[in-house]
DNA sequence: GCCAACGTTGGC
DNA sequence: GCCAACGTTGGC
């Protein structure tokens, strides 16, 4: 089993938006980066656990917890010149983009903002706390997912 | 295959 | 709203 962080911006789809999805579960659609595009296709797996991550907010920081529920398949939405991540170079005899279901685990007992992230010396080498990352998807360690739960615990 | 221009991400 | 970082595109 593996563990993710996953961000999204709440003003779009936020933690919230997917605990209130029937099952609270949903596709995790629109992934148009090859580098997280290889992650999801070649390496999640149902039962992985993923952190939600809230994105271009104030303050940026994670919000809670779901699980990986589906194996990984074709983002179909990328077929469809109406969606929002429309790409007309996917064919579908050749797709591009893949996609997984999550579903809604648990709101965390507070939010941990980036900030607070950023203080903590067992993360410093997470790709999040780094310049200039700009995955929405990337890999978590056991290490690091131990941290990020006790500092959940901790308080502020 | 190089690389300049362009677009996107996302913190601030 | 700004802008640094960096991935993608397309002309050559």
């Amino acid at each position: 089993m593996a563990y993710w962080l996953m961000k999204s911006e709440p003003d779009v789809f936020g933690i919230d938006h997917l605990a209130a999805m029937p099952d609270g579960t949903d596709h995790w659609d629109g992934i148009r980066n090859y580098q997280v595009r290889n992650m999801i296709r070649d390496r999640m797996q149902p039962g992985d656990q993923a952190l939600f991550y809230h994105s271009n907010t104030k303050p940026p920081g994670i919000a809670g917890l779901m699980e990986i529920v589906s194996e990984p398949y074709i983002d179909h939405t990328a077929f469809d010149p109406e969606a929002k991540y429309y790409d007309p170079k996917s064919d579908p005899d050749k797709p591009r983009w893949y996609m997984v279901d999550v579903r809604y685990t648990r709101h965390f007992d507070r939010y941990i903002p980036l900030d607070e992230l950023k203080q903590r010396p067992e993360l410093a080498e997470m790709k999040l706390v780094q310049k200039g990352n700009r995955l929405s998807i990337m890999p978590v360690t056991e290490d690091e997912w131990q941290a990020i739960l006790a500092m959940e615990k901790e308080g502020a």
